[in-house]
DNA sequence: CAACTGATTTAGATCGATCTAAATCGTCGC
DNA sequence: GCGACGATTTAGATCGATCTAAATCAGTTG
């Protein structure tokens, strides 16, 4: 059997420290780098480690120690370019601090979560970033905090009582629509989709107010279907019937793409006839055709947040809960431009 | 101290074995559902499990039974989408299997990858999934399988001693070679960049074989940037000078997308003036506009049958090594179409 | 030279489960 | 009523590191 062969030739510390005639305990100051050992016996040791190719077991380690150098990553959807720039963040940070990350996906189901969760928690990790599942109860993260697992909470929260790393959204949305109303637009919409959250609320009353303030109909807010395809279906929303737009600010950069596909489809011409403003900004955006005006809100760079707010709070368990909310930051591009009367219009109603 | 806390009011197995008034070895059973405990005491110590919060303590089981329902994947890339999809592929499979999955990010470095891997090593993974970075050497696999560490190669292979899933990559190129040869191209190009692995070198030997079987010249391969906007003002490669071509074959998606911005740019209309295919097909492709004909290679599915082959190694590590080696599969879009004549020769020579 | 440093080193208990080998129990046949 | 047998249950060793508290050692000091 393999398992059986790779059980006798593993080498412990044991082995090492007897080859190295020292004991277990030296050993293991060794490896832990302690100051305490003298140099030469590191060195000799070291030596030991080196000629029998011993591997450390963290398994063992963990056990008496009571850390795994490991921590959980819950998002609930891996294929969104967002998340997984997100994701590239969190994995630098921790990596940089000789940790492993434990991903899983929620798919944004909450039942999922829990199970997850669970999960984590038996495998020992030390600590959790957590973008919670849409519709997640208060109470979840109150019982974390009661296992006394440290969590962050990532782009979307639902208690104050522990750490968030997120975006100020209503910032962003004030920039898009300051935007749109200062090339002379009126008539803005706004297109989201997906489930609720407080991501999603935040945007939706940053749009609002956003409006408001701009003395505009605050009430122009127009649901489209999730899939990419069925988006750019629905394009038609914003160009027909009595709620015609000249432009619209979009829930995200993959709402954008959705829409942008269907206006092509529809012959209107982005940036000439229409506007459209995007939301994250992911590597898409600048790669589209005409180039997508889009806010950015630099995933990676809130995912290095996350990592750190959770490093931090490993080194010190009871700082008190900190916010980390990173302003978002509006980058023009092609597809949003001078509002020109309404050729839009017209164009419809000589059809 | 918390932690403290946390190791005072931690419940093991004794404390539940002891207020079920049983031992902790029958406890033991019942965690693992073995089938020598009886229905009662069962029942009981579930029910004291219960009510005692009892957390099962991975940490403790791996150092004893010498496995950890853990599995490390190594990817070179993190933002590029076809790893996610590849990524969401292998989670499901290991999910569904009660096993979480340790993720590490190569950055396509050798050295790096090799440092992960110890550490993944070190962690007590019980298999893992690598898609080697370019430049791997075959001695790295083969010291694997002498740690007994099973081990599955996905999308790159390094050694044929070893477990492997990936695609077909030749006969998607002929695909894509065919199909531009029966619109009535005959100049077609090969637009390649990354770095060199064995996923490279058949996209590339795939293109040629297909191009001369069909004989048409098989060198018209040229390299393009790495960064997406890079590409984009590369587009002038294929356009202009005297190795015009009218259709261009991607090594993937990236690159075709790049492409079709810079062509834009260039005032050239693609699925008119000049035909574009790419290569995996993912979502982007078909949210593109003009829609993209592309070879899609299912990256979840590969994901998937990496995940399996791999379980499969740790109920039977004496199997000999297999290959999973999926088909790809053309869609054709709008980006690709009949070659009428050299419009775009034309429009330049009037330039 | 005994007592007292500070710097190293170490024996042995410990973390919380699993595994082995043996004990216990009820029942059945003779 | 005794040994046997299948079904349950269990005591105790074990995995490989870390932690605690104490031992050892080389210099100093009074």
């Amino acid at each position: 059997m393999l398992s059986e062969g790779r059980k006798k030739n593993r080498v412990t510390l044991l082995d090492v420290a007897r080859h190295a005639s020292v004991s277990r305990a030296t050993a293991s100051l060794v490896i832990r780098k302690s100051p305490l050992v003298s140099t030469e016996t590191r060195a000799k040791v070291e030596a030991v480690m080196q000629e029998l190719g011993y591997v450390y077991n963290m398994g063992a380690a963990r056990l008496r120690a009571d850390r795994s150098l490991t921590i959980g990553v819950v998002i609930p959807n891996l294929v969104n370019p967002f998340f997984t720039e997100l994701l590239a963040g969190i994995d630098r940070v921790i990596d940089a601090a000789g940790m492993v990350v434990i991903l899983v996906n929620s798919g944004d189901l909450v039942a999922r979560q829990e199970t997850l969760l669970t999960r984590m928690r038996e495998h020992g990790v030390d600590g959790i970033i957590l973008c919670p599942a849409a519709e997640t109860e208060m109470s979840l993260v109150e019982k974390m905090v009661e296992w006394d697992l440290p969590l962050v909470q990532v782009l979307r929260r639902v208690t104050d009582d522990c750490d968030y790393a997120g975006v100020d959204y209503a910032f962003g949305m004030r920039q898009a629509v300051d935007h749109l109303a200062e090339l002379g637009h009126r008539d803005i919409a706004f297109a989201l989709h997906g489930p609720v959250h407080s991501a999603y609320q935040e945007r939706v009353d940053g749009f609002r107010d956003a409006m408001q303030a701009r003395g505009l109909d605050p009430e122009n807010v127009i649901r489209v279907p999730h899939q990419i395809a069925a988006i750019a279906e629905a394009a038609g929303l914003f160009t027909k019937g009595s709620r015609r737009s000249s432009a619209v600010v979009c829930f995200n950069d993959v709402v954008a793409l959705g829409l942008s596909a269907g206006l092509y489809d529809l012959g209107i011409s982005i940036g000439r006839d229409f506007s459209l403003v995007g939301f994250d900004d992911v590597a898409d955006a600048e790669a589209m055709r005409p180039r997508l005006t889009s806010v950015a809100t630099f995933p990676e760079a809130i995912g290095e947040g996350a990592g750190k707010l959770l490093l931090d709070r490993l080194a010190q368990p009871d700082l008190a809960p900190r916010k980390l909310v990173k302003a978002p930051q509006l980058h023009i591009r092609q597809s949003s431009a001078i509002w020109r009367g309404s050729s839009l219009g017209r164009q419809q109603e000589s059809g």
